[in-house]
DNA sequence: CACGCTGTATGATTCAAATCATAGTAAGTC
DNA sequence: GACTTACTATGATTTGAATCATACAGCGTG
């Protein structure tokens, strides 16, 4: 029902200093959708006829390398939004959008939100500013790449998702792999060393942050002189 | 005087819309400052107090890895905006911003530039559409940089770069370099076989593209199978 | 014009991480 | 409880690119 989905909406960052009219009137433009695990919400090249946010379980956005190598650009979970950036440049999706478990999504209509957002200039500055989180964040990981190691870039990919979700991280080594940049061999190989240097425990599925000082400073690199 | 800042401000494509009273507005509040060759507009974790736009020559947005490394994330010429993330989130700048020879650019502070925005809608919609298309952009090449080979990542650099300034490109393969994340020497020989196999020509400081389609096909990657 | 500096070039060596290979182990299912 | 599948683990080998080293060519400047 439609104040269900108001409710979900209004726990988002971006709609949550709408009016509960306002919210009713979007919340009557989103259709919701169920996913069964490793479905696609959509895929890198679609039309992008709808922006989604996630309801319910979590979706990772990723985007495949020429030779078929997975790069996940990010993970999201109720309350983010996903899939925008195709929507405001009216171009195709840049990158495949997929349900981690089960998960349920909102989809609203490229011309409703459109519509919506010209008369609202307070969401539209609330757009703005996740943007640009989303791009600083995005230039802090090509400078990563482009220039750290493996250990550096993994610590840095644990940090950034515990300061989301907190210190217990319910991923796979693989999952992990595909956020760092790496192979999944390389990622345990990694991830066993910083257990062995108790700086994070794990089980299968599961890393769990013990150090962060530490972590935080592998993050940073070897010293400066 | 404030009419040529005018000028130059009506020839983004942000500003390109406002009337003629609006521009003249923002551009009494624009200061104008001159850069010497390799001068810096600001350094990574300054304070973010003022946005700006290049008004003349070329400006490039960096950032050093923990090693010294610099990694550039962007050049930008007249008509071009940059440091907007940090004024955008007032946070610090994410990176440093470099006159790559003689420059001049214009500055808005901060508190202006957002009073202005706010009142200005579509100049609001115009911002979010740049940042979607940055942050299109910084994805594709997380996805290049974790995923393809340097000769890649340097053909869809090279692409890129034609496709805003077209087949003439004038940076040294050091600057090269520092765009695709690698070292001055690989990306020499990169250029020389590119040269060899009759793709680009190159003379000192230059680079031209000769046969694009060959490039591109290079940039996409060996064929699928 | 000589000097110094920056950019280009190329060879030799090293190294981090990918790839290839094999195996054990927890979890889900018929 | 046997069977399959996904995840973790570790060793051996290869490789792409970084690093180290040297040399030369174009350009500006005193």
């Amino acid at each position: 029902m439609a104040s269900a989905r108001a409710d979900i909406l209004r726990q988002s960052s971006i709609f949550s200093s709408l009016t509960p009219d306002e919210l009713a009137e979007l919340a009557g433009l989103a259709v919701e959708r169920s996913l069964a695990p490793g479905e696609f919400v959509f895929w890198d090249g679609d039309a992008a006829d709808r922006f989604y946010m996630v309801a319910e379980g979590r979706v990772r956005v990723l985007k495949a390398s020429s030779l078929g190598k997975e790069f996940t650009i990010a993970f999201f979970g109720p309350g983010d939004m996903f899939g925008e950036v195709a929507v405001l440049e009216n171009k195709p999706y840049p990158a495949s959008a997929q349900a981690v478990g089960e998960a349920r999504v909102l989809g609203i209509r490229r011309e409703d939100f459109l519509a919506f957002l010209g008369s609202r200039p307070q969401v539209a500055l609330r757009i703005i500013s996740i943007l640009s989180g989303r791009l600083r964040d995005a230039q802090g990981r090509l400078r990563d790449l482009a220039g750290e190691r493996v250990e550096q870039r993994l610590a840095s990919v644990l940090l950034m998702l515990s300061a989301k979700l907190g210190p217990d991280l319910a991923f796979t080594r693989q999952e992990i792999a595909d956020m760092v940049g790496t192979t999944t061999e390389t990622a345990i190989r990694v991830i066993s060393s910083l257990k062995a240097r108790g700086i994070v425990s794990s089980v299968r599925g599961k890393v769990t942050i013990v150090d962060e000082k530490k972590l935080r400073l592998l993050s940073e690199g070897p010293p400066r002189v």
